[in-house]
DNA sequence: GTGTTATCTGAACGTGCGTTCAGTTCAATC
DNA sequence: GATTGAACTGAACGCACGTTCAGATAACAC
């Protein structure tokens, strides 16, 4: 009794990937099946491979797309004038832009090793663009004198690795609100880097 | 033709252990089979049942002896006198210790959900101790006006998360050793938390 | 009302999984 | 030189995996 009402097609196929990203987040990639998703989904797991050409393919899918909404979204951000203001703004809008997605994160950071390796250079190309973005910032702020830094690219890893974190244990209507952690994330940083 | 050379029983175990820790590390506790650690031991896969219960208790047993190591190996450090001695100490000393065993980090980091809810427990609970640590040093700090923290808590989980992060890129033999590597953190926590 | 096509089912494919266990081998013991 | 027992092999267990595909179904075009 396939196609029981309506056309699925453009219903099925953000299903699958809104599936899977929570499945791959919550258990891993190796640790969950194709059948697993497709019961998520609400179909029979054949039916998956209408939208997807293999497992492999769907978690690339996954974390490309991720990734590109997150270059696009730090493209698009407001970054005030001077470093300071970029820093504070690239501060603010990680971890917004992190604490709203924790899943994509997680699988973004987490399974880069399932990936083979032409999948796995194409992603890590891009993950490393938006480390750039950061160490740019943090290299004219040294250049202009308003930070202090022992060493710019230690630097650039550090505060991602640090912002990163909150998703780890930041959980919607805990003791602070997203705002109120970014704005204390944001004094450590600024501490951090001698501004 | 089962022991061909001598008694293996003190041999085994421990290439048990660290074929396991090694390919957990690098592909992830659910893409490794029995079978793929057995042949790095170099021995069949019902051999290694005489040293583990299952699978998921060589898990746990790996995270259960990498933490109870940190744990004692940190009650052992020197921590000066006084909170900014002290969160020097730490600081120092988590790096060495985990650019040492960059295996059992990341499977204690990052396998916590492979395990079944008692061995989860058990963990949690270990690394928890670990984190407190930290947070009395800070605490600590901050009462006695060395510190200036807007949010004990939420330092302690950025501070780790920090240091913890040297272990993702990190590589012996590359540009910064790892003594130096700890000086430049160091540095960072140190302003990061306002002395 | 008929034909077309997107969408899905249900079964099957070969493979590899974690785990068990009867049997084999050999160092150690007496 | 017989006995013991630790250490291991090799085969098997039932099960689940990713993927394929012929056939069924229902929405749509005309």
């Amino acid at each position: 009794m396939a196609r029981t009402s309506g056309s699925h097609s453009q219903i099925t196929g953000p299903r699958l990937r809104a599936a899977a990203l929570r499945l791959f987040a919550r258990h891993g990639y190796a640790a969950v099946s194709m059948r697993q998703i497709a019961a998520e989904v609400g179909v029979q797991a054949g039916a998956l491979y209408n939208y997807i050409p293999d497992k492999q393919g769907l978690l690339a899918d996954l974390m490309r797309s991720h990734l590109e909404e997150l270059l696009a979204a730090w493209d698009l951000e407001p970054k005030g004038t001077g470093p300071l203001d970029a820093l504070e703004a690239f501060t603010r809008f990680h971890i917004r832009f992190h604490l709203e997605r924790p899943d994509a994160v997680f699988i973004a950071y987490m399974e880069l090793r399932n990936l083979d390796p032409r999948n796995f250079a194409e992603i890590e190309a891009l993950r490393k663009r938006y480390e750039t973005g950061l160490e740019d910032i943090l290299r004219a702020g040294r250049a202009a004198g308003v930070f202090d830094l022992p060493d710019t690219k230690l630097a650039t890893l550090a505060v991602i690795a640090m912002l990163t974190g909150v998703t780890t244990w930041y959980r919607p209507g805990g003791r602070l609100s997203a705002e109120r952690v970014a704005a204390l994330y944001w004094e450590m940083v600024r501490k951090a880097v001698g501004a």
